[in-house]
DNA sequence: GTTGAGCGTT
């Protein structure tokens, strides 16, 4: 007998037929499992009446269906181990590896160690309306509205997090900060600030030390020989815009505005909202 | 309504 699996966390969707075990009491090996479905540690099902996701039991590499018997008509889904590269949506409370969320003590010990490194709750858009391993917020009749939110108790996770795109029970998942206009797939400039007018004895580290204040910093480029300009970008692009204008770094005074797009042939559309700002519309004003 | 931009009953 054959059970049908399909692993809704890739794109393609393919049913695959795995054959069961033993005689009445059928049994499907989680080897067999994964050989055809790699990292796989368990199914679940929807159940046929409640409509709610059903785990199979797994005894010592054997899964076993929870209601006696194998349907070869259900379509059985692949669960994956929360270790798997792709992004865990956790439960308040789960604690058990770097991606756990913490208690609020925990954080608040964090942020005020290092308010540049602060964890923040996190919005977790695009989730499927049938997702659910997550903090999801739901209406009035229990219904999934698609988003939820979630902290990560180490800001490096947080970073990994936001700077990915995620692909989550069979849909692309966004993770960003809370009404940031920005999308985790802006383009670099946008967390990117050009620094002008800078004295040729500012060193990486000055600017480093200097703007790290404001957040934290991704990259800090000097052109050698030096040409009295910077780039400094930053791991988050909101908080860039706030930068613009003079700053005093060393008793010198520099100019801060935003870095263009590398590419010059880029249209209105290709800036990140945060970007189109007065400077596009003095040429426009410039033109007429 | 077998839907898909948004922003959180704690």
């Amino acid at each position: 007998m054959f059970i049908r699996v399909v692993d809704e966390s890739t794109d393609d969707n393919e049913i695959v037929e795995i054959p069961l075990d033993g005689g009445a009491d059928a049994f499907l090996s989680l080897s067999t499992l994964a050989a055809q479905f790699q990292g796989v540690t368990a199914l679940k099902y929807r159940h046929p009446e409640t409509s709610v996701w059903r785990g199979v039991r797994v005894v010592d590499g054997k899964l076993y269906h929870p209601d006696g018997r194998w349907d070869p008509d259900m379509v059985y889904v692949t669960v994956y181990s929360k270790s798997s590269p792709t992004i865990d949506v956790k439960r308040k409370g789960d604690q058990n590896d770097e991606f756990a969320q913490e208690s609020i003590g925990e954080i608040k010990e964090e942020c005020e160690n290092d308010p540049n490194r602060r964890c923040v709750d996190l919005i977790v858009l695009g989730i499927s309306y049938r997702s659910l391993e997550a903090d999801i917020k739901r209406d009035a009749n229990g219904q999934s509205r698609g988003f939820g939110f979630i902290r990560f108790k180490n800001y490096e996770s947080q970073l990994a997090v936001i700077n990915k795109r995620h692909f989550i029970d069979g849909r692309h998942v966004d993770v960003k900060i809370p009404d940031s206009k920005t999308s985790v797939h802006e383009p670099e400039c946008a967390r990117k600030i050009f620094v002008a007018r800078l004295p040729d004895n500012i060193t990486p580290d000055d600017l480093r030390q200097y703007f790290s204040k404001y957040g934290a910093i991704k990259d800090v480029y000097i052109p050698k020989p030096a040409r009295s300009f910077a780039f400094v970008t930053f791991h988050d692009s909101n908080i860039v815009r706030q930068l613009f204008g003079t700053h005093i770094i060393h008793g010198c005074s520099v100019t801060v505005g935003p870095a263009e797009p590398k590419n010059k042939t880029s249209t209105i559309g290709d800036y990140p909202s945060s970007h189109i700002n007065d400077r596009k519309l003095i040429i426009i004003v410039f033109e007429h």
